[in-house]
DNA sequence: CACTTATACGGTACTCAGTACCAGACGGTA
DNA sequence: TACCGTCTGGTACTGAGTACCGTATAAGTG
């Protein structure tokens, strides 16, 4: 009976070895072997091959829904970015082990497919949380969709410079980077008002939000 | 020596049986044996069996790039959502086959997240010329992020209302839907002035155009 | 303690996608 | 006739993923 959990060993394992081979000149004989467990225990901790490279994502997708789910209708824009931000403080704390999957999925596409479809999960998490906080009509789906996407665009472009190296301290290229993209959509909500919101603050929004709606009258686009 | 194609062939018979028995539940040895044809030639035809859903994404988006190619740096916002519209009008054009990968594409995950990255091809071409539009410095790097992943929303949120049938006429919604879109940035663009664009013609966008900017004397922001 | 049950693990055998390689059929050309 | 490029079919192989079975250990129950 090993210390470590068989899950842990086969991923550990796993990215040692595509390191050293590559994805494809790897087989699941080769990582189970490694590990020291059965082959069958490989597809019962994993559904494939593939999902070893992202090992939490479920996780991932779990505790954004739960953050948005009790999230104060009142907060909903800062709700979402805050959801997004876990998904980028996640990516960060794993350290080498996220450079080491942007390395793999840069190089089988594959893997790639399997990354951004899972982004894309996110993204429909996003979408449905605006669309109902949008009042759920037809004629607010599109705005939805778009605030989700940019949403998710702009995380990835900060989570991608960070794994680049080109980013040293990604949060506040988050806050930046949000608070532009959102700028994009409250600047429309009141065609003649032109209050351009951007809040660039460390990282307890919510508690900086009801100093700013008072401050504004309580007529602020920031959700 | 048959009359038709073996290539054609083959996608016909695959997208008969997919729709009979269901994608997993038929095999390439299926699809060969009805297309009357050995199973080397299905593997030299598509690459994998998951490409047979998608016979001609590699030839859309060349008609795309070359699209991008071929445009007038003066109107690189149009040259974007026309290169859209031609994605538009190819599935539309295609119809019943349209609708079949439709069901498949919502069924089995695999084809999902084949088709999502797809589309993310897409929008790497747009992302690319955007960049290239707006100089192509780092500090725009965001923005044209922002805006590719603008528009492919855009265009697959009308796509997939056609999809589904609730959209009798897609190509203006598919104006509209742009006009909305692109209105989010340019909005933005001098930020006092407040010159909401919002063209929601129905063809000929580049005809328009030098009326427009004439009117505006040469300074909206649409590019 | 003995007995049952659940759970985790390993092994075997199978299906099927995808690859590599070889061999024949066909049309055009000298 | 002989040569050549191309398209095609057949065979054999690797490897992912599934189904099923047997077993060991741990936890609960009398």
């Amino acid at each position: 009976m090993p210390a470590k959990p068989a899950r842990q060993r086969l991923t550990e394992a796993a990215f040692e070895l595509f390191e050293e081979r590559g994805y494809d000149q790897t087989t699941v004989d080769d990582i189970t072997e490694r590990a020291g467990v059965g082959r069958t225990t490989f597809f019962r901790a994993f559904r494939s091959k593939e999902e070893v490279i992202f090992p939490d994502h479920e996780v991932l997708l779990g505790s954004i829904e739960s953050r948005l789910d009790g999230a104060d209708p009142r907060t909903a824009l800062v709700a979402v970015t805050e959801a997004a931000r876990l998904v980028l403080r996640h990516y960060v704390a794993e350290g080498e082990l996220a450079l080491a999957r942007y390395r793999l999925t840069r190089s089988v596409p594959a893997l790639r497919a399997r990354e951004i479809a899972g982004t894309q999960q996110y993204q429909r998490l996003f979408r449905e949380f605006v669309h109902r906080w949008l009042g759920g009509g037809p004629d607010t789906a599109l705005r939805a969709e778009l605030l989700a996407a940019a949403v998710v665009t702009a995380h990835n472009h900060v989570l991608r410079r960070w794994l680049r190296g080109q980013a040293p301290d990604p949060e506040t290229e988050f806050d930046a980077a949000m608070a532009d993209t959102v700028a994009l959509f409250a600047a429309r909500e009141d065609e003649p008002g032109t209050t351009v919101v951007a809040f660039r603050t460390g990282k307890d929004l919510s508690a900086v939000l009801p100093g700013l709606r008072r401050l504004l009258g309580d007529e602020g686009a920031l959700g």
